[in-house]
DNA sequence: AGCCAGGCCCAAC
DNA sequence: GTTGGGCATGGC
């Protein structure tokens, strides 16, 4: 199969592995020569991209930044990776502000400080985190590998295996819960057959709707999808939406808010992290997150 | 066995 | 508007 290749130069505040695994996303994979493989499903300027892709990173020596190297099954252009790994923010600048705050998220920073907050396509980010309610990371994974390869396009034969995008809107929003069975999504399966069909009627363009929205009213919109409650459409706002002041509070945010500033609830975390924080909080949000989950309490 | 996981829905206050 | 029970599944 023929292979598309692409290299982005002079990247900095840029780790593989803090940015595929700090529980934002849920399709990339680790290589052994620490690359990382997944597929990309993506309504990106009016058509759907659908790729198998191969990330690396090679940084250079000193304070030269480094090399984002990419392969993918179909072309796709330099100004959408810009945009997927968002490129055009300044990380440095944003760590350096929230560093000024105390030393516990410089510590935090510390130990995430490749992360960027990807921008990711909106109804496979809809979908996904439907599916994270109440589950763990390893089977949410599964979960949306199920629904990929049981109802998904495949891309053919990539680096040993197949790949399949993620399902349309339509190819989910005709399915009843029986058919969903083999994916095991449990209670979570009406949920998604309901918010399909919510937007395969309305169409995608509904969901680029609410990225013009302000938060208030985007947040009262997302939530108006069926298996999408608070935290849920915090994740959604944050990841696929740009609401980069969004603060998702799941158990591991209310651990480490608790270990860390003696925070005991959820309205008091929000209000801290907004005050402390600022419109960069939901950035802050996803250092805390790494940190709690590589270092334990 | 029981507890937990990037919680939500819905009925009952 | 807030609170609490019920809820699928699999790992530990």
């Amino acid at each position: 199969m023929k292979e598309f290749h692409l290299e982005i130069e002079n990247v900095r505040d840029f780790n593989l592995d803090h940015i595929f695994d700090c529980g934002q996303c849920f399709r990339w994979k680790k290589e052994e020569d620490g690359s990382y493989t997944g597929v990309i499903t993506y309504f990106f300027e009016k058509d759907w991209i659908k790729a198998a892709v191969n990330v690396d990173f090679k940084e250079f020596e000193g304070d030269l930044g480094g090399v984002i190297k990419i392969k993918s099954t179909s072309p796709i252009s330099k100004e959408f990776w810009e945009n997927y790994l968002d490129l055009q923010t300044d990380y440095g600048k944003i760590k350096r502000s929230l560093s000024r705050k105390d030393k516990h998220i410089r510590g935090a920073i510390k130990s995430g400080e490749g992360i960027r907050l990807l921008n990711q396509d909106k109804w496979e980010t809809l979908i996904s985190f439907i599916i994270s309610a109440n589950n763990n990371i390893p089977r949410i994974k599964g979960c949306i590998e199920s629904l990929s390869k049981n109802f998904g396009e495949s891309l053919g034969e990539f680096r040993g295996e197949e790949r399949f995008a993620f399902p349309m809107p339509e190819s989910l929003a005709e399915l009843t819960e029986d058919d969903l069975g083999i994916c095991k999504l449990g209670y979570r399966a009406k949920y998604i057959i309901d918010t399909s069909k919510a937007v395969a009627d309305k169409g995608i363009d509904a969901l680029f709707l609410i990225e013009k929205m302000d938060s208030e009213k985007a947040f009262k919109d997302i939530t108006s999808y069926k298996g999408v409650g608070p935290k849920v459409a915090h994740c959604i706002l944050l990841f696929a939406l740009g609401k980069r002041e969004s603060f998702p509070v799941d158990v591991w945010m209310s651990k480490v808010m608790l270990d860390i500033y003696g925070l005991e609830n959820k309205k008091e975390i929000e209000t801290f992290a907004k005050e402390t924080f600022g419109k960069n909080r939901g950035i802050a949000q996803q250092y805390l997150f790494y940190h709690i989950r590589e270092k334990g309490i």
